[in-house]
DNA sequence: CGTTTATTGGACTGATCTGTACAAAATTGG
DNA sequence: CCAATTTTGTACAGATCAGTCCAATAAACG
């Protein structure tokens, strides 16, 4: 007998999403459990019972996180018609775009996988494993493109696909730091374009 | 009259070390009081007469931090002899050097100045002063070698220094992140190869 | 030696933290 | 309408937090 008792007044989804809004913003130990209550709406009761705590409250805020920020971004490195290095072009557009985006409304909190992965990651094994996931997806894809850039003669450096696949998402970490940091639309884009630079050089070293 | 009063039974510099190490390695919000006077080795009241707060204390560490940090990296910049670019190389090597030392004892903390940007930074106006002034002696140095690389030749990019010098800062910060997502050192170095590939590359766009 | 000045340890404060207990409320099935 | 079942609000619990107070201590100066 399903559907018993007092139904939900509240939208399971959508509270994660305010939860990962505030976890982004302040992060996780600034955060209490008092702001999350504020930010979603609901009381102590109904997080605890929705939620087991308010580590695995964070742990959906991350998962919902990264899963909809990397889908977006990857979406791009499989559209037909551009070579693969000009789709590695829209792709750091569409994240320097969703930097500025975040920047515009409520002050820069930075990406929430890059701020995660340094304070959080090391101690704490079903967060570093999250992350490790999302980082594996984002790997495969830009490796991907790569060697596709070598078959369609847009990526002429000869190094490992594995380390410019790794490459690239260092630039990425990179430029989300340097976002932080106070660099301006600008120097992101002078960044991005230099970082591309690298795919067409020939390796000397 | 100076030299009055009880003297004090620590050393003030080694203090502030050890709670450097602490907050770097667990960050500030999750480093209590109890932690610093363990690592320390002082009471709560010698803390807390010597530095104003835990706040205090901290800005006291990373100046620390950065201070040390950024002089022993920069240093090797300015050696007489090799190229710009092999002077490049070696920066980066030492900066990779220090991040695995780090990472043999006590497991890997990352970064102390990239942990800082991304969790503390937007919210802490001191906290962001200490490192923008450590950024823009970084950038400067960065600068200056691009420049003496573009002049020996051995730095072949048209694009402006000063990009460069953000590009160049910003494949650090990325390595740094790249590191405590668990990239292994050949991994990273191919990172550090790749990320020197672009000052030799021509700009196309 | 006594006064002065500074440091030190430990107890203490009030606030805040995560998480729980429990009864009232709300809905379904019979 | 009456159980059964789940959610919800509120009060509460125990721990821990940053920071203070104060008496004991230890040195320098006269």
């Amino acid at each position: 007998m399903p559907d018993m008792g007092r139904p939900r007044q509240f939208d399971e989804d959508r509270a994660v999403e305010a939860a990962c809004r505030v976890f982004w913003t302040k992060g996780y130990e600034a955060t209490s459990t008092q702001d999350l209550c504020e930010a979603t709406g609901l009381g102590r009761s109904s997080i605890y019972n929705t939620f087991k705590s308010k580590n695995d409250l964070f742990r959906r805020a991350l998962s919902h996180y990264v899963d909809t920020m990397t889908a977006r971004q990857i979406e791009v490195l499989g559209e037909e018609g551009p070579s693969a290095l000009e789709r590695l072009e829209s792709f750091l557009t569409v994240i320097l775009d969703g930097e500025m985006e975040n920047r515009r409304d409520g002050y820069g909190s930075g990406c929430f996988t890059v701020n995660t992965i340094t304070s959080l990651a090391a101690n704490d094994p079903h967060i570093a494993a999250i992350l490790e996931k999302d980082l594996q997806r984002r790997l495969f894809s830009l490796r991907t493109v790569v060697e596709q850039g070598r078959r369609d003669g847009s990526v002429t450096s000869d190094r490992p696909a594995e380390g410019l696949a790794w490459y690239l998402t260092s630039v990425i970490s990179g430029m989300r730091v340097a976002a932080q940091s106070g660099a301006d639309r600008p120097v992101l884009d002078q960044v991005a374009r230099t970082g591309l630079d690298a795919l067409r050089a020939g390796a000397t070293v």
